[in-house]
DNA sequence: TTTAAATCCGCAACCGATTGCAAAAAAATA
DNA sequence: TATTTTTTTGCAATCGGTTGCGGATTTAAA
């Protein structure tokens, strides 16, 4: 069916033979077991060595019911912020020998579910999972839940009884981020957010709102601007606060991506940022460094949330996580 | 050892005892095979979705030899680049039921062994690999190799009799951005790159020489700067130009972390850009577009090379590629 | 030397799906 | 109805480590 034999792999039993012992007691050399002299187990590894054998993960995990696999589904992997958690988690796990299974959901709610399935039936250890622009209720989990597999969430996460979740203090930020404008002198401003599905923008929203109603500065709904916040935001976004006349001088956009595409198509239409309008991104993306003016952005740390996800997972398979935590919450910075 | 003890699975032996027939029966009929007439085959896997089976994909793998799972080792995932092909790889992969199993070298060569040796033990059916900036022989291939698991080599590639590489003609990219920055009327162009011993920097170095030879412009290893082509590359590069006192009117870079790095440090030196000094940058980043002169960039098709090299290994493995390819080579433009 | 305690090792069952082979059942032909 | 052909189904072996349990061997204690 493949086209293509497999060359006759060695087996323990190869080895069994040519050292005239016993299977198990290779497979117990090879683990390093106690219950082997320690001269027979030098001998055991230095057989395998030679005669090229290769461990059977397949017969191992099919045994031990465990993979040491970690699934992960994002909705992309082709985002800064993104790549750098996985960075971060494939380090971690990495070096406690656990191994990812990265999918992609592309921000599709059925795409997710497929991947929670086919993770599911590779029989991961556990799950670790940032939600679609999509997903609206835990339905897909039932079968990961169930079976009492660990799941961990990270950065657009659910609210759920027995899962963890990794995340900054979103409201937080976006108080913080809404207040920097307000001590910048700005009285008229707008907030560019995702779906308010997704804790991620509802929180920074509701920091937002917050922060306008600490400063008795009043808020109406055409100041709420929902988008996909993708790379060609800017131009729809600033066309339509130019139609509607409502003009701010300031603006707390939900991620950094948008925040350039705004500062770019409000240049060309010759406003001045931050002189006419001030700007707060979200993300700490490269660009914001790099983009003129540089771009006041929270940082968000991408590769410790990967860190932390990963390892948190780990504990609780290995069973020494013994705090029962709901989420983990990390700390930001303007 | 786990701490957590996995619930009753339900095997297709569960399911032939409900149903009274035998589990190879039931083997076939999940597999839709037409040696079990259509209504069983309808009736089992109905029992199945009720009784809550989960195929295990280990038991499968174990018989089978084969996991329809890829290894792919990169440097890094968190760079605009690699996190493109990934996604597109991903992608592919997905779409044909194959799973991929991610590692970072970091750029170093004994890491790269390390997961090139983790994921041959996981029995991946593939490997897709960008090698290591490090990396200098094949020698850490050669289990691979011996055991004829197809090989596929992608940006950074390895000239190599069995296996196929995904590239772009790095050469005449380089050469044409050379004669770029002649045509802009640039009679010193010094060139900034990776490590020669790596297929992309060496081949954009040839370019950018035989450029400069067909313009009858002369070059001299001042003009050549090799560095790991960081994000702070910049300044060090500027300062040794300084020092040397070789300032060109032209800079052509391997990549566009450098470039953007360069061109910040010129600014700050007070250097106009293009009018004092042009500059050129590989691999299209967002940055490229954002930082300030737009930079001139060689297209770096990401998505694409991450889709060839992922579809040519699936067809390899399907037995569907037919022709002997070496190299595919895939197009790129300033 | 005998007995008790440790240490080491192997037998054989097990994990769960797949598959070659052959028997059984059903359908077609004589 | 008897025979051949075709379609369905089941038996049992297989993939390769792992591990509980008991037996064998060695060492220590009596």
């Amino acid at each position: 069916m493949t086209g293509m034999k497999k060359k006759g792999e060695v087996t323990i039993y190869d080895i069994s033979r040519a050292l005239n012992i016993s299977a198990s007691t290779v497979s117990r050399g090879l683990n390093n077991s106690p219950q082997v002299r320690k001269e027979l187990r030098k001998k055991i590894m230095h057989t395998a060595q030679e005669m090229g054998y290769q461990h059977n993960k397949f017969a191992a995990n099919l045994r031990q019911k465990r993979t040491r696999t970690l699934g992960v589904i994002i909705p992309r992997i082709d985002s800064h912020f993104m790549s750098t958690v996985i960075s971060g988690m494939e380090k971690v796990a990495n070096n406690s020998g656990y191994q990812l299974l990265i999918s992609q959901s592309e921000e599709s709610a059925a795409l997710e579910e497929a991947n929670i399935q086919a993770l599911f039936n590779s029989r991961v250890d556990g799950l670790l999972v940032s939600l679609s622009y999509e997903t609206k209720t835990k339905d897909a989990f039932a079968n990961i839940l169930r079976k009492d597999i660990p799941l961990v969430f990270f950065d657009r996460v659910f609210d759920c009884g027995n899962c963890v979740s990794v995340v900054i203090d979103n409201y937080r930020a976006g108080y913080e981020a809404t207040q920097h404008l307000v001590d910048q002198g700005c009285r008229k401003i707008v907030h560019v957010a995702g779906s308010l599905n997704r804790n991620v923008y509802n929180d920074r929203y509701r920091g937002y709102r917050q922060a306008l109603m600490d400063n008795s500065m009043n808020f109406d709904d055409k100041m709420l601007i929902i988008t996909d916040l993708g790379d060609g935001s800017g131009v729809s976004i600033i066309n339509h606060l130019l139609n509607n006349g409502t003009m701010p001088d300031g603006i707390f956009t939900a991620n950094d991506n948008s925040a350039v595409s705004l500062i770019c198509e409000l240049k060309r239409k010759g406003f001045r940022v931050p002189d006419d309008i001030a700007m707060v991104g979200f993300n700490d993306d490269p660009v914001s460094r790099i983009v003129e003016p540089n771009l006041t952005t929270v940082r968000y740390p991408g590769r410790a949330i990967g860190e932390v996800a990963a390892s948190t997972m780990i504990r609780i398979l290995e069973g020494t996580q013994y705090e029962k935590v709901n989420s983990i919450i990390l700390s930001h910075e303007l």
